[in-house]
This record gives structure tokens, C-alpha cells and sequence, in this order.
DNA sequence: CACGTATATTAGGCATTCCTAAACTTGAGA
DNA sequence: TCTCAAGTTTAGGAATGCCTAATATACGTG
């Protein structure tokens, strides 16, 4: 235990199971098997397994039938794995002209085959952008993250004109629906009109009116309290 | 058998298994288990058990004892691996500022991670190269490749200058020597002298000689009989 | 043509990573 | 407090892909 191994030596599995614990808690509290085995789309008996190995292996603190937390190897280990994706789908966005809802698959599987001096390259010729396509920010070498604060739309009082900061990078359906209405990072909404009882709200782009359901509002982050 | 898996569903291993067996005989004649096995450093059982499940997928014809040579559908996933390697190693070079010398092993993990449009964006934004860095044809989409003949600079008569073609990729310190002394595909070098008994070869770069040993002089390969 | 060596294969095993089915733990509500 | 449903873990198993040891084949040479 407490091996801190060698960062190479860790296999696709485990850098997703790190990756996945992160998403779902970058506080660092506990994540369920329930939650990890969701979002890998794996059996609850298989993250149950995996999950015990890798606290053998020092990157996890795991109590059991209480969930799995990321000790400071496995915290390291699963921001690198983020720096990279990002990184990659920024590149593949700048270089490669990809659309932003077609980088996230690309960079999933590339993120397990690039080299620590490639990512750094492709940094370096980005000239180290601190966000993604997504808005997503890019955690440093050192680990170091700077989440912006930020409002989902679904919350966004009515009136008010904020900045879209940041978009769920996962389905593409959703990224080229967002896009084609101008709802991109840096974009610029004034929020019209919510309906009641989580109806959808009516958001005003470039002068155009969209009306956005509630659950896509609700993965569209903005700047926060940013007034007009 | 004959299922010609669908290209995504090959493993890693398969794929670099049948980059193998198409580097050991191009040509598409059998290869040993023995020299399968050295390239991939691996154990000759380790060979037979995966040679015959390849067999089975029919992306190889197995002939026990004999060897074992890739089908059309085998030949055809090979020849797509050395693209996208080939591919892989023009594009560090020309955007990413990689040295010759230490594309080969990036390219080699990347191959198994990249999609065919990524690899399809890289070779656009090459404007279609038909050699990599080391001067090794990239074969088309279709499949084909032109192997352009050659002579090792072993076997180049003296008195004769000639351009390098193509050098062995995978020794990064060699390539490094190589460079060192402008033994570079396209560079043009005069063949001064060569010793007898299987002796080392004596070049003029540029102006300048340099003595090269047989072994070396063997992995380089020069344009035939181009006479100065 | 028999023999021995080089080469190839089969046998048996291990690590990884996934699965389903069965057993166990937790905690909220009757 | 007891019960039970949701969630978790253990048990047992399969596929991949590697290994070593043992066995089988092929073929050049005496």
C-alpha cells in the first residue's frame, strides 16, 4: 500500500476510475460505487473490486459501504488525466479544426496515449490557455485549478445579462444545438422571461429569443451576478 | 472465421501484432514465429496463442510450423496502423517541433488512440506527405504504398553520389549520429572509400568525411545509382 | 535414413478487468 | 425498534494476453 506508483505504470481503467472519482467530487469527499459505476457505465461489483485495489494501491481512501475518496497521489494522478483532456481538445479545436462537440470522444482515448512532453507542446503552442472549448478550466503541471464561480442559466434571475462561462463538454447533440443559438462560452445572454414550476426560460442572443428547457439550463454555467 | 473484425474492435496487441508480421515481409510472405516474436519482444508461445486466434479472426493464414502471412483483411489493417504511424511522426516533426529521433516512440502509442478523421486532419494539414521524417512511404487510404528501390549505403559503389532515402526509425541515439553528420533523407553524400573484409565505409557530407560502420551502413538507404 | 538442434506448439498458470448472482449493510419510515 | 429497499460487497466466472515448462515437428548432417 502506498506505493504512489509510477504515474506510467497506471493502465486506462485506472486513470479513468481516478478521473471519474474526481468529477464527481473535485472537493474531495467520498464518491459512491453507485455514482462511479454510473458514470463509467460499469457494473457496481466491478467499481467495488477496482475501487478496493486501487486503496491498496495508496491512490484511494476507501471505507467501506461508505464510499471512495482520492488520497493526494490519486487526487494528482486524476488532475493530470484532466490537464490532458483538455488540453488535447483545445489543441484539436485550434490545430486540427475540430467543432467543439466532436473533440470530447477524440480526447478521451488520446489522453491515455500522449507523453507528458507532448502535452506540454501542444500547451505551449496553444500559448497555455487556462480554458477549454467548454470553458472548462485546465489545471496546471503542479495540479493547481481555478474554478470560476459560476450560476447555471436555469437560475439566472430574470433581467439579468450574464456571460456563459462553461457547458457540460459531454453529449454533441447538446454542443451543436447550444452553438447554433450562440449559447458558447464568452457569449453574452440576457435572461426574458422563466416559467413556473421549473418551466424552461426564454434567453435573448445577439438580439434573437430562445426559449432553453430546464435541463439544459441547468448545464449551461454563466458568470455569476454579472448585471447589464 | 473470416468475421474481418471491424477495424475499432482490434485490441492494441492485434494491431501491433499485424504491424509486425507486415514489417517482417511486406511482400505478404509468411513470417516465423521466432521473428514475430523477437520484434515484439515477447515469447514464441505467447506468438503461437495469439497467431492462431488471429487465424481464427482471419486477419492471418496460419500454417502450423510454417509461419504465418496476413490476408487481404490483415494486410489492410496493418497497412492502415503504418499510416496513421507514419502520419503520427510528420506531424510532430512539422507542427510540434520534434526531433526525428523521438517520433517513434510517441507515434507508437498514439497510433492505437487516434480515429481515422484525426489522422485524416493531420495528413491535410501535412498537405498529404508521401514519406515520414525518416523517409519511410506513407502508404494512401487505399491501402497502397510506393516503395521507392534503394541501395544501403553499404552497397553503393565508391565514387558514386547518391541521396539518402530512408533510415531505420526505431534507434533514437543512431538517428541522433545520423543527423549529427547530415545523413538525413534527401541529403546527398559521396561514397570515398570502403575497406575490405566488410569494413567500414568512408562518406563526404558537405564537403566533410566521415567514417560509418558497416551496421550503420546498413540501415541507410540511398537513392540507386544515382551517379554525380 | 537416423539423429539432434532449432523452432513451434501445447499445457498450465497468472494478472487484469470485466460480468452476474447471492449475501450483506445501512438507514429511513412504520 | 423493526423491517425492507436501496446500495454495497463477496463469490464465482469469462476473455484477453502474457508467462514458463514440457512436448512435438522439421530439417540439415553424418
Amino acid at each position: 500500500m502506498n506505493v504512489t506508483a509510477h504515474p506510467d505504470s497506471l493502465t486506462r481503467s485506472v486513470e479513468d476510475y481516478l478521473k471519474a472519482i474526481y468529477r464527481l467530487s473535485p472537493e474531495g469527499r467520498p464518491a459512491s460505487t453507485r455514482d462511479i459505476a454510473h458514470l463509467l457505465e460499469l457494473s457496481p461489483p466491478s467499481v467495488s473490486g477496482m475501487v478496493k485495489r486501487l486503496s491498496e494501491l495508496g491512490l484511494l481512501e476507501h471505507i467501506p459501504y461508505r464510499g471512495a475518496q482520492l488520497t493526494e497521489a490519486g487526487r494528482s494522478a486524476a488532475l493530470r488525466m484532466v490537464r490532458r483532456h483538455r488540453l488535447i481538445e483545445a489543441y484539436l479545436v485550434e490545430f486540427l479544426g475540430y467543432s467543439w462537440d466532436a473533440v470530447h470522444a477524440e480526447a478521451e482515448r488520446l489522453e491515455h496515449a500522449v507523453s507528458d512532453p507532448l502535452v506540454e507542446r501542444m500547451a505551449a503552442a496553444l500559448g497555455h490557455p487556462s480554458v477549454d472549448p467548454h470553458g472548462d478550466p485546465i489545471p496546471a503541471t503542479d495540479g493547481s485549478i481555478h474554478e470560476l464561480a459560476s450560476t447555471a442559466l436555469a437560475d439566472v434571475a430574470t433581467g439579468r445579462t450574464v456571460e456563459i462561462r462553461r457547458v457540460d463538454e459531454r453529449d454533441p447533440e447538446r454542443l451543436r444545438y447550444l452553438a447554433a443559438r450562440g449559447l458558447v462560452p464568452g457569449g453574452v445572454v440576457t435572461l426574458r422571461d422563466r416559467q413556473p414550476f421549473g418551466g424552461p426560460v426564454t434567453v435573448e442572443v445577439a438580439g434573437v429569443r430562445h426559449v432553453i428547457g430546464t435541463e439544459l439550463a441547468r448545464v449551461v454555467l454563466c458568470g455569476s451576478e454579472e448585471t447589464q
